[in-house]
DNA sequence: TTACTTTGTTTAATCGATTAAACAATTCGG
DNA sequence: CCGAATTGTTTAATCGATTAAACAAAGTAA
């Protein structure tokens, strides 16, 4: 293993202060030195496949030009696809990301933030697991630059970035009203976290304003960390007589992933018995018999204003912002009116 | 903005030198220490809410605890999976990922290193992308330690974890043969990465070695960053007439599901029209509506390994070596036997 | 008592960069 | 021709840790 090359050596191999090489390399003091000097500095530089410890520069310039990114686990496809966006865009600026799953656990979060914290990230994106908002708020304290995705806390006055659940959610519902059916199944979170909560209470505000009420047994929650037994479970109950529901409302793509595979196995048609509506692109809403109604969240835009509210965060402390992106409701098949009302238009 | 604490603000709190904070909190020189000054350093840390600065402790001890992990497309389920995996093993022993994506780009691929050099990480672990081979090269002989997963370079003396993948597409194509079908077609990569080419090869062994041939019709090749539209003309070709192919086999769940996505629109059923097989593991594998016969990559194997080569590596520069795992055959309904076939058993 | 250990702690160099300040050599204005 | 400004480069402190080596004080053996 040969060792790097360091400043030290250019600077040895030149003849000059490793002060000089150091400036000539990162161009400053242009007009002060010597063209023939800063020319062998370079060449000699690149002879040497010089390449600057980051590390040190790190250490003296305080900046590392690191992100850290804590997702609830970047297998999800909505995480590791928002990852790739920020990825992209970080990379664009110059910087790297280092990412963690949190497991939507506060403990895994904290370990996660100390660890990017102590490796001096000069900023954090964070899609917050449930109580968590210590955490948050100790971030705020201590002036650390930070953007929230996804997920957010009324209560905080921190940057974030996200869609309009409550809006999304709300056209869900008057779309499943529009489409005929009257009896609609909720496959929800059991959780505290805002955004989720937002979509469930969007919806029902959706079906109330047109005069559905919505019982008890019709809204199932399942646990943040679901398996698929549990929404299968949550499922059967819904379709259960005497009253089954005719459509189904799910509050994300792991739900309607995992719903859909069970449903695939029932004899039960889509849309004919039972319309389907869900929140987040997947897979699975093309690739499921019956092409998916469902909100498509706009994770580009997230990805891009996230970085840019943390960039400015980092650069100048920049005022405080919230952005609440509309999302999209794309129509598919899943969700074609009942003949009665088909009729009717 | 507090500033942080460092090891100093503690040794003139405690009123001693910051070698013996630094010892104490290190568990070094253990015999020699006060017990009443380590533990008054101790409170005293804990107090401040000391946390080391790992830059600088690295800047000393050359050593980063972080693994660079480089992969073709986090957003892509294979890698993002993977990715998790992979996080949870190193945090096992403390480290850290750094991940950036390759888009199968040699040129990224080396910015990538370049970047996780230069920020001095322990080893790398990478898909290598295609023409790779001299930064591969390179990495060896600069003796940085490195695996790598899913693909490798037959010529190099490596580190590597993958599958058999000669062997699983072999069987794959023994499978549907048994299954009654002999118009097979292939949705494969036109590629150098050898992994693909061996899937290939197995394939058409498989069917070689039971007197099944195949024209070149039958097999279609898109670029490995292929589009929906890409795959859905290859496929448009193998179905059309006058002889149509009777099965498909995918060599990767990008094809797959973007094949599936098209199909599901297509006027045929599977698998009494189309009999289909695939690589990998994906939500599609589960969501099309006749579940599919697929081979299942060992990946919480393959990232376990990969992780623990790459430490051995890093720690005591152990042998190389070169793990290729069994992948499992997995049997769904999408290649139900013919009724000619199933009336026979 | 003397010399040698052992115990407990500090000093100071170091990792590899950055950068303010000092310094030396020219050039220039009046 | 002298002091000031300009040009070109070096010195040395610094970031925040680690750690070999030095040192001081106390204990111990002969």
């Amino acid at each position: 293993m040969e060792k790097r090359v360091s400043l030290k050596d250019v600077a040895k191999e030149v003849g000059v202060s490793t002060a000089l090489v150091s400036y000539v390399l990162n161009n400053k003091k242009e007009g002060r030195i010597r063209k023939e000097v800063a020319q062998k500095i370079r060449e000699v530089a690149h002879k040497l496949n010089y390449r600057p410890n980051q590390i040190a520069k790190s250490l003296k310039t305080r900046k590392t030009y690191t992100i850290g990114l804590v997702v609830a686990d970047i297998a999800n496809a909505f995480f590791s696809t928002l990852a790739r966006i920020i990825e992209d865009e970080a990379e664009k600026n110059r910087y790297t990301v280092i990412f963690g799953s949190s497991d939507e656990m506060a403990e895994r979060s904290q370990k996660l933030l100390d660890v990017l914290l102590d490796r001096q990230v000069d900023g954090v994106i964070l899609a917050a697991a449930e109580k968590t908002e210590p955490q948050i708020r100790q971030l705020q304290e201590r002036g650390i630059p930070f953007v929230l995705v996804d997920r957010y806390f009324p209560s905080l006055d921190v940057n974030y970035v996200g869609v309009k659940n409550f809006e999304a959610a709300y056209q869900c519902a008057v779309h499943l009203l529009e489409s005929g059916r009257r009896r609609i199944g909720i496959v929800g979170f059991k959780t505290t976290l805002i955004h989720l909560e937002d979509r469930k209470k969007g919806f029902l505000k959706g079906l109330k304003d047109h005069g559905v009420s919505v019982k008890k047994e019709q809204i199932k929650e399942v646990a943040l960390d679901a398996s698929k037994e549990e929404v299968e479970a949550a499922i059967q109950q819904l379709l259960a007589e005497p009253n089954p529901v005719d459509a189904l409302f799910f509050a994300s793509n792991k739900l309607s992933t995992f719903g859909l595979i069970y449903i695939n196995t029932l004899p039960l048609q889509v849309p004919e018995d039972l319309a389907i509506c869900s929140f987040d692109q997947s897979d699975a809403t093309e690739l499921f018999y019956s092409r998916l109604t469902y909100v498509r969240q706009p994770l580009h835009e997230m990805g891009r204003q996230a970085i840019e509210l943390l960039l400015q965060a980092i650069n100048d402390g920049g005022a405080v912002r919230q952005i609440h992106l509309d999302a999209e409701l794309v129509i598919g098949q899943s969700t074609t009116p009942c003949k009665s009302v088909a009729k009717k238009n």
